[in-house]
DNA sequence: TTTAAAAGCAACTATTTATTTGCTTTTTAT
DNA sequence: ATAAAAAGCAAATAAATAGTTGCTTTTAAA
């Protein structure tokens, strides 16, 4: 992980954090877009409507701005998480309500799925160990919990593992979105369809349900 | 899409054919790892042990290259499915036996869900309908026919639709190769065990399976 | 053995783009 | 009002890279 660099200036004067900050939701959109190789400094500085040496002033390279992007997204991602609340009575539809929440996620947020794949398909080392102890939330943590608790009270079918429960949530709002321009073509599938979303939803609920209800 | 460009020289000797079919394989391992983007035509000539001008010779422009790549690639998956047998009598194990398959393809080519990748994060404008068209396989539709009909012999769930459950396969089996890098740290969870892959399987058959069984 | 296809070689063009430098202007805090 | 911080402006550097050109050598086929 890139640290301070000597040549990185500290914003102190509110003018300057706003810059900072310009840059850094300029990048976003464009990184996301593009990646890391596609994104075009000059486009971020027009975007942003501040002057090019304003981003080496602050960031010092594009490979650490592109860092510092990474870590703002996917930490939004994590903290956005805790506010789905999610108790134990809500148990029996849980799946549903994470399954919505997420793609409700995806859809606000493309700039997550996006980053997570450029990230993937660059072999995913932007991030390090330590970055990623800082982001993680323990809303997995909290999920499982519950998951753990509908096995004990009969609401959630005992023949599958969390692993395979959460892997399963994951994949399926993930790809919803990250593969909608192929899939369409390849399933012969429309995604853009309002329902279909509610139908997902509501049939994985189903599935990971117990046994002996719909 | 390109057609037969006036530039392009079509190759009439054994040898040039073997050439242009080590650029057209050493385009599909660069393309793959590094994107449209990212890949060097100079690193692909390197590659193939071949001079730069014969890509050129070949196929005519580096855009063109990668389109032929498109082509080849998801040709290959929409043949290689065909490949899977699946008959009446596989019915209740059938979500295992494509999942694994489906697993074993992508471990196998990787090019495939990389290309996949790259190509829906630039704007999936590489490949046009009738590219789809001739790509496209029937194997879907061969799968769609046995879900139907395990639903009239009660061997398949009959709260999920078809879709939910295709997409759900498609979506689990990219996702545990495309996301590999930066599942573990957002999971907890290591794809790389071999067991959880039967697992997977395993636990998805059970659940699209009749709910009154294992 | 001759001829045309195939392929190598090497230098060149033209463009794009990250990053730097020097200087001027504007804004803010004291 | 004045100094320091912040930001603009414009030109330059330096490297990478798609695509080209002209020429020579190798290979296969008749």
């Amino acid at each position: 992980m890139k640290k301070q660099n000597e040549k990185m200036k500290i914003p102190v004067q509110e003018r300057a954090v706003k810059s900072r900050e310009k840059i850094l939701s300029s990048a976003q959109r464009v990184f996301s877009q593009k990646g890391l190789h596609g994104a075009r400094i000059d486009e971020i500085a027009r975007l942003a409507n501040i002057n090019k040496q304003r981003i080496y002033a602050y960031f010092s390279s594009k490979k650490n701005l592109y860092h510092q992007v990474l870590i703002a997204v996917y930490s939004l991602a994590a903290s956005n998480e805790k506010i789905i609340a999610l108790r134990e009575e809500d148990i029996p539809r849980m799946t549903f309500k994470i399954i919505e929440s997420f793609l409700d996620f995806h859809q606000k947020h493309p700039e997550f799925w996006r980053l997570l794949a450029w990230e993937n398909l660059n072999g995913g080392k932007s991030l390090k160990n330590e970055d990623w102890k800082a982001i993680r939330s323990s809303y997995v943590d909290h999920i499982k919990n519950l998951f753990e608790i509908g096995k004990n009270q009969g609401f959630v079918n005992v023949n599958v593992d969390f692993s395979t429960y959460i892997l399963t949530i994951f994949s399926i709002t993930y790809f919803y979105f990250s593969n909608q321009l192929t899939i369409s073509h390849l399933l012969n599938l429309d995604l853009e369809s309002i329902t279909i979303r509610q139908q997902i939803a509501q049939q994985l609920n189903s599935m990971f349900a117990q046994n002996n209800n719909s």
